[in-house]
DNA sequence: ATCCAGGCTCCTG
DNA sequence: CAGGAGCATGGA
């Protein structure tokens, strides 16, 4: 049963396939699913939840991709909210000949860039959820972190049933406050994260932290914001902004990852230091997080050499 | 066993 | 203000 369905376009080049590939090989695609060459995972329209899926149309100088919304009956409101929302989740908007003109201008990055032509910043579809997974991924590997991740969800999030089969859902803001320490804990959070994670959900859930208000503001001012909360420190603000806010600016320059690649495709013979791949980006703007989700998508196919390059 | 993993806070000097 | 110790937990 299709509650709604519609199709779009984006802006070229735009390689949704790439997408796909970055999920189905990333461990940390938890509520995400790639069924054949579509993308689907459980989201909530005003509350109410659906299984929305993507898949793509067109080609990667023409593209076109079919939005379905599932599981329920969908107001026309929340048929627009979930192509707006589609929009946001693969940046179909973003002027990418932009990118690659910018790109191109490096000798390091130009063919990283031009090798993975089409790949776009692939979002979190919401905001607390992508602050909840930055601070899970503080400091453990990707593997272990969506253990995490997939623990809460099953734990607090609930889920859609479509065709009898179950797609999660992220939990909401207040059922997660309403969660104790003591059961994050059982589920292998650490003291920190656990105090971490429930402080940001009481924040969001009493709307100290108001994403609305954030995802309006200039970054530094946001990433000010998102700072001030204990246990957001730059690396997780930078990553939420990016991947939970879009800012195609934003650039986690202290990320582990961006610093072994740097360090390794710049020639330093070790480990960037957060400064130098500070520097490094520089060249990259106003696209440094298009350039970080870039290197991480080479990091990931490095350590998944079974996806045919 | 030892080191590492998509950091953060808090405490030194 | 910069630098580093300490923290927490599972995986390779």
């Amino acid at each position: 049963m299709v509650s709604f369905t519609t199709e779009i376009t984006a802006t070229s080049p735009f390689d949704f396939d790439l997408a796909l590939r970055y999920l189905h090989t990333s461990p940390s695609a938890v509520i995400e699913r790639v069924e054949g060459r579509c993308y689907q995972r459980g989201i909530r329209l005003d509350g109410q939840p659906f299984l929305l899926q993507v898949s793509s149309l067109g080609s990667v100088n023409a593209p076109r991709l079919r939005v379905d919304l599932l599981g329920g009956d969908a107001t026309p409101a929340q048929g627009a909210a979930a192509v707006e929302l589609v929009r946001r989740l693969f940046d179909l908007d973003a002027p990418a000949e932009e990118f690659y003109r910018i790109a191109a201008a490096d000798p390091v990055f130009g063919p990283v860039a031009a090798r993975w032509r089409g790949l776009r910043l692939l979002l979190i579809p919401d905001p607390f959820e992508a602050l909840v997974w930055a601070i899970i991924g503080q400091q453990i590997n990707v593997r272990f972190a969506a253990k995490l991740k997939a623990a809460l969800v099953a734990e607090y999030g609930g889920h859609v049933t479509v065709d009898g089969r179950r797609y999660p859902l992220f939990p909401e803001p207040a059922v997660l406050a309403a969660a104790s320490a003591e059961r994050l804990r059982a589920l292998q959070f650490s003291r920190q994260k656990t105090a971490y994670t429930l402080g940001v959900a009481e924040a969001v859930a009493t709307g100290t932290l108001d994403f609305t208000v954030l995802g309006t503001l200039p970054p530094d001012a946001a990433l000010r914001e998102l700072t001030a909360i204990k246990g957001i420190g730059r690396w997780t603000a930078e990553y939420v902004l990016l991947r939970g806010f879009g800012y195609r600016d934003a650039f986690p320059a202290g990320d582990g990852g961006l610093r072994r690649v740097v360090g390794h495709w710049y020639g330093l013979g070790r480990l960037a230091t957060e400064e130098e791949v500070r520097q490094r980006g520089e060249a990259w703007a106003p696209w440094r997080g298009y350039a970080a989700i870039h290197w991480w998508f080479v990091l990931q196919q490095r350590l998944h050499p079974r996806s045919s390059d």
